[in-house]
RNA sequence: GGGAAUGUAGCUCAGUGGGGGAGCGCUUGCCUUACAAGCAAGAGGUCGCAGGUUCAAUCCCUGCCAUUCCCA
């Protein structure tokens, strides 16, 4: 072994042996397991939050691999129809070109271009990070078949009148030029204006009403006011004249405006607000549009072609300059955006594609509500149940060229529809060849929602889909709950019978160290790349993983991962011990062992028992916290120093190193999920076959070990270090120590050379006396020990010592007294407890005892 | 307006109905033959505030304050 590990080299090695033979790919074993891949867009590389993704699915499939499931993690990439658009157009625009100009067939096939390069760079990505997908069966939404299932979904649904075309108030983003679903709209908060404006009637007087938006008054076909309004009590049934255009509209009753709001008379605008287009379908109002697929004004007169901002300046002038503006007030309202491209989306009358959701919802909440899909953790049950009871019907048309073509035909002789998962050559009802097909896309969202089976060879009804679906775990964050997870429970349901998953890991968001978004316009964000780059991948997935607690966010330090890849450099050189201990030691059963190779084992098996249980249930942080303490903490910071005497022994010697090598097996087998890499090379120093997929651990019984003397014996190496701390004794100097009292000690360990070899003691020896220069280290109610001082003993330093301690010990006794003279807490208290309580009180009664006397030896 | 989460060391975050933790940072001392990407010792916290339940509350309940998110 070298002496610095290297993660570069080490990673591209073992990823191509992996792949090269065959351990991402399922093997038959002890039951299933199945993921697939959260596909990522192809929009851009991924970012950090994407690591944490395919971190935390990674880990669960190799630690489902190593308890010998047939495991299968199926990858893929998603085709992300409006965002991918969004890029291109923008490209095209950069070089002075526009969509239109380069045509229909030359866009997508550009864009085609893109995706394959993204889908590369991507796949790059998530190899570097380690993941153990199944590449052979890597598919993407766009896919050949992937675009069948999505055709035999939609004539389906069409056929059962779950899919219908209507004319309704839709969201529309003039940016993107296309029609958004209700979750693709973003509100935010803004700061605005309410505008008070006139109306004057056509029967005498006026009547005012506030609006946020004047532009849209060009489209005004009713003023509106409470039935219940005492003030309006007598205009309702007259008309108004509307300003600057001069329409005469009506003024009507309606319970739905708010009395409380402007001056509670309302202006309607059917065409442009979706309350105002309920209110004019109940009142049978002119629908009059004034706005453009731009959001430019279409109407006719002096504002057309202004932009909404131009118009609202001009109507507000001309309305100030007629005499009709009456005030202006500050007014925070929420304002809806698009979420690719944040434009500012218009509620607009369009005819459109709809999935009627309501029947479709009903089996999906019952499944959740059944638990045959459990989210982890438990409360975004909640979120999904709530968004699902209230869901409104799906728009999935979208007017873009990168997507799934609607599947749908229309006659132009007799204007029948023909719906079909084939393309037809004619009109199924009057055989006219004169068909055109829906110029429109599905929303990508449609093709995801059926992932999890179409990924495995649906509609086929092929080996996989019947071995792998459903799928055991999806791992997601809980910004998709209702675009993505939802809909697959939903679509799932409807052509499968069955849930796609059983569990739902939902994981956080990764923010930058203020818990800010990470952001390309903040710079904030965090390159998985760099970070492989800088601090090598397990080191990035450790520190994930330490990190995935089951919370909201993760607050991102980038300085962590220099602790994990620390935490790296420390296991290879732990390792690199090991190796230089065990020449030509093969790994075989002990008997015979000290205190410290069983409290390490015990120390194991503690450890594998936590870590697999955390596994079970999700807790990726637990685990990860675990396997690092007892790597760190118990096995590199004692029992390898330990081992340093026990070597040094040709009693102990062997068995020394077959401990040593049996808890470092054992741990790159637990280290193994995390950092896959470093596990895989340290192993393939010690131990034949490749570590991926060796066997999970099991705690063996036999291990399992009993015995407060280890305890003991840290507490006196640390009170020993304290002392030389304390009176300024370097390392090197060396001390004498002395233990006095009965030990109970095992006979069969050398615990003086223990202390002596970890705290550089000249010499530890028993004794029966106190020594006369002796400062306390350590004491428990029947054994002391010393460190000896020649020279400098002060007699002061060792009364302090000692005070400090009684006080301590005192303290701790008066707690215990007045617990255990509470008669409340003897009898309701659990026997457990009490008995803790008790024995506790007692050792340090004793304690106290020995370090009174002590104490008064010292001031005769 | 409805719902949810969070508040613990200077920073980033774990955790538990019965003596408050980690990493980084900080102080001090060490190149002790696996590791200075290390070792050892240490400082630092009314566990947001106020009540309640309990023999016992940082943890459970209620209210409040602060921060954040989702939905309308």
């Amino acid at each position: 072994m070298d002496k610095f590990y290297s993660p570069q080299e080490s990673e591209k090695k073992w990823y191509k042996q992996w792949e090269e033979r065959g351990f991402f790919a399922p093997h038959s074993g002890n039951g299933k397991f199945s993921m697939v891949i959260p596909p990522p867009n192809i929009t851009n590389v991924l970012h950090v939050g994407h690591a944490l993704n395919i971190v935390l699915q990674d880990i669960a499939i190799r630690y489902q691999r190593m308890k010998g499931k047939e495991t299968l993690w199926l990858p893929g990439e998603d085709h992300a129809g409006i965002a991918t658009q969004n890029i291109i157009v923008k490209r095209l625009n950069s070089e002075g070109k526009t969509k239109e100009e380069i045509g229909y067939d030359e866009f997508v096939k550009i864009t085609w271009e893109w995706a394959q390069d993204y889908k590369n760079r991507i796949k790059d990505q998530i190899k570097s990070m380690g993941a153990s997908c199944d590449w052979s069966r890597e598919r993407f939404t766009l896919d050949e078949g992937l675009s069948k299932a999505v055709r035999k979904v939609f004539v389906s649904l069409y056929k059962k009148g779950l899919i219908y075309k209507g004319k309704y108030m839709i969201n529309w983003c003039p940016s993107c030029g296309t029609v958004l679903s209700n979750e693709e709209v973003e509100y935010e908060n803004e700061h605005s204006e309410l505008y008070y404006v006139r109306y004057p009637l056509q029967e005498g007087n006026e009547v005012i009403v506030a609006t946020t938006r004047p532009e849209t008054m060009l489209g005004d076909t009713a003023i509106a006011v409470n039935p219940k309004d005492e003030r309006y009590k007598d205009i309702i049934g007259k008309h108004a004249i509307l300003p600057l255009v001069g329409r005469v509209i009506p003024v009507i009753a309606d319970e739905y405006v708010d009395m409380t709001f402007g001056t509670g008379a309302l202006k309607i605008t059917p065409a442009h607000d979706p309350n105002d287009f309920e209110i004019g379908k109940k009142h049978k109002l002119e629908v009059i549009e004034v706005l453009d697929d731009e959001a430019k004004i279409s109407f006719d007169g002096p504002y057309k072609g202004l932009s909404r901002e131009q118009a609202r300046k001009a109507v507000l002038a001309d309305l100030k300059n007629g005499g009709y503006l009456v005030k202006v007030e500050n007014y925070d309202h929420s304002v809806g955006h698009c979420y690719r491209c944040h434009t500012v989306v218009e509620p607009k009358i369009s005819d459109q594609w709809f999935v009627s959701m309501k029947s479709l919802a009903e089996p999906a909440i019952q499944a959740v509500k059944d638990k045959k899909v459990k989210f982890h953790p438990e409360r975004w049950e909640k979120v999904y149940l709530n968004w699902m009871e209230d869901v409104h019907d799906w728009c999935i048309s979208r007017q873009l060229w990168w997507g799934h073509r609607i599947p749908v035909w229309y006659c132009d002789d007799c204007g029948h529809l023909t719906v079909s998962e084939t393309d037809p050559d004619r009109c199924e009802l009057c055989g006219s060849t004169h068909i055109h097909q829906d110029p429109n896309v599905l929303d990508t969202w449609f093709s995801s929602a059926l992932w999890p089976f179409s990924t495995l060879g649906w509609p086929e009804n092929t080996e996989d889909l019947k071995k792998f679906y459903p799928t055991d775990l999806l791992v997601t964050g809980f910004d998709i709950i209702f675009f993505w997870v939802a809909r697959m429970i939903v679509m799932g349901i409807e052509f499968m019978k069955e849930v796609p998953f059983h569990d739902v890991y939902i994981h956080q968001l990764v923010r930058d160290k203020f818990g800010r978004k990470m952001s390309k316009s903040l710079g904030n964000g965090i390159d998985p790349n760099e970070v492989i780059q800088k601090y090598g991948a397990d080191a990035m997935r450790m520190t994930l993983a330490m990190l995935a607690a089951q919370g909201r966010d993760i607050n991102l330090d980038e300085r962590a991962f220099e602790s994990y890849m620390h935490f790296a450099n420390k296991i290879w050189n732990a390792s690199h011990f090991v190796e230089m201990n065990t020449p030509n030691v093969k790994i075989q059963d002990v008997q015979g062992l000290t205190m410290a190779d069983r409290w390490i084992l015990s120390r194991l098996n503690v450890v594998i028992d936590k870590v697999t249980n955390a596994f079970e249930s999700y807790d990726y942080n637990i685990a990860a916290h675990a396997i690092y303490d007892f790597f760190w903490g118990d096995f590199c910071d004692w029992y390898i120093e330990l081992s340093k005497v026990q070597l040094e022994d040709p009693k102990l010697r062997e068995n020394t190193q077959q401990v040593l090598l049996h808890v470092l097996q054992q741990s790159l087998k637990l280290l193994h999920p995390f950092m896959p890499f470093i596990s895989e090379e340290i192993w393939s120093n010690f131990f034949d076959g490749f570590l991926i997929n060796s066997n999970w651990p099991v705690g063996k019984p036999e291990f399992y070990f009993q015995d407060d003397n280890f305890d003991f014996l840290m507490e006196t190496i640390r009170g020993i270090r304290n002392v030389r701390s304390d009176l300024d004794l370097l390392p090197s100097s060396k001390i004498n120590i002395v233990i006095v009292g009965k030990s109970n000690w095992p006979k069969d360990s050398p615990f003086e050379l223990y202390i002596s070899k970890l705290v550089n003691a000249q010499n530890v020896e028993t004794s029966r006396m106190k020594p006369k220069k002796g400062m306390t280290a350590a004491l428990n109610s029947d054994v002391e020990i010393f460190v000896v001082m020649d020279e400098h003993f002060d007699f002061n330093d060792e009364i302090v010592r000692l005070n400090s301690k009684i006080v301590k010990a005192t303290e701790e006794y008066r707690k215990l007294d007045t617990r255990l003279s509470n008669e409340e807490f003897l009898k309701k208290a659990s026997t457990d407890v009490v008995e803790k309580n008790k024995n506790e009180k007692s050792e340090i009664e004793k304690t106290l005892k020995r370090l009174d006397n002590m104490l008064r030896k010292l001031k005769e």
